[in-house]
DNA sequence: GGATAAAATATAAAGGATTTATAAAGTTAC
DNA sequence: GTAACTTTATAAATCCTTTATATTTTATCC
């Protein structure tokens, strides 16, 4: 396995040392810059998984150089500071995923990257291999190989009916419109299209032996949309 | 993975037609309103992740449109205007959280629109991580999804017994006379609505359970109006 | 302070408008 | 030709508003 590369922005000859050998430690590839510029040169000529940079820099320092990152990556991005405000903090949690305040000791750094480096794996994946999911009431479904299961019992949705379903499932309790749902599943730029989705919605309830009125799984709020509401087992 | 949602509230046909394609493409729902009245319903009755809005429109601008959203949302807005001079980009800065000015590469507009909900899943992750409020008396509210439950029973809440509750509880113990709830749950300025109100008022207080004598949410402000009591546990 | 009138709110119920569910007939694509 | 999808038409459900009436609170007068 490649070893992950971290990019490590930092002005302090001192402080960058010893971050670096901590994270080379741990296994991680280090390239270290330091300036905010140098940083930004060294992530878009490289492949990183990971950036750490100072807050406090010359030249430019690290919110710009984040944000000029984030234009064009979600690359984690951990921010160093020895602003340790909360006002700063959400500040610095503008474009960045995490915050670290000076001092912090070297188990919180390497726990942190850890962490946000096991996000960012998560994030990269499309889905978990061989992940079933389980729901109340008998539901499963086996996202991977796109089978749904309603006690034990195979169901055969259609293309769209699945679609759906994923949009829904995936999104549990948040709502969608019609509309929504509709340029979700179609990708298409039509008015009032509507009723194709309503349409659906039923094929897919009939499947699913979800009742209208008290639903297991998808969920009329009538006015505004659907909602899936499936607890997982 | 997560299907975001984004509300277009644009006048002019052809451009809400290209902005709408495009974001389309990057997967994200998209919904098309074409005034700011229009807008402000579709809000309302969604839920979105972010907003694009045209400044110059006809019946309510884009600067108006954002005023009334801003009252109860920290939904993250992009204003689109043909107004290129620094005045107005700080006038339009004042509630919304970035500027575009025509014309735009769609590019740029795909990253802005990127980075704003970054920020916006960053935000709620800081600060609705606990996103179930509960109060006295048993009752529980979940803002995020919109879920209210009494002694652990899901209560279903209509649109408007919903909108009422959000205003009054987010609230707290702030008197509200019925036009202002009017105004902020019906987003138009009635003479003579407050029967609406009251009838509505009536209902959230049967959902809830709550007894209008000695209410311990809804409290009647003889005269005046009403204000929400429930105390944090 | 108590009775009474006036004002405001609570309650109940009906009507209408809108939205969704359902059924069935077309249409498209393989 | 069949299955999937879309469109259309109709039925059913839900919600919102309005209206009417009852009740409660406040104000006023004696």
């Amino acid at each position: 396995m490649m070893a992950q590369q971290i990019l490590l922005v930092e002005d302090d000859r001192e402080i960058a040392r010893i971050i670096k050998d901590t994270l080379i430690k741990e296994g991680y590839a280090v390239i270290w810059a330091t300036t905010g510029i140098e940083g930004l040169e060294d992530f878009f000529s490289g492949n990183y998984d990971l950036i750490l940079v100072d807050w406090m820099m010359p030249e430019m320092d690290g919110l710009s150089m984040i944000e000029h990152i984030r234009l064009q990556s979600d690359v984690p991005i951990i921010m160093i500071s020895a602003k340790s405000k909360e006002t700063d903090k959400v500040t610095g949690l503008q474009d960045a995923d995490d915050y670290l305040a000076k001092p912090f000791s070297l188990e919180e750094l390497k726990a942190r990257v850890r962490s946000q480096l096991r996000r960012w794996q998560r994030y990269n994946k499309v889905f978990a291999a061989d992940e079933m999911v389980s729901y109340e009431h008998g539901l499963k479904i086996d996202w991977v190989k796109e089978r749904i299961y309603i006690e034990e019992d195979e169901v055969n949705l259609t293309q769209k009916e699945f679609a759906l379903l994923k949009v829904l499932a995936q999104n549990p309790f948040e709502l969608f419109t019609k509309e929504a749902l509709y340029t979700l599943v179609w990708h298409q730029v039509e008015l009032d299209q509507t009723h194709t989705v309503t349409v659906h919605i039923k094929a897919l309830r009939e499947k699913l032996h979800d009742p209208v009125k008290s639903p297991n799984y998808i969920q009329t709020i009538w006015g505004k949309g659907y909602r899936f509401i499936g607890e997982q087992v």
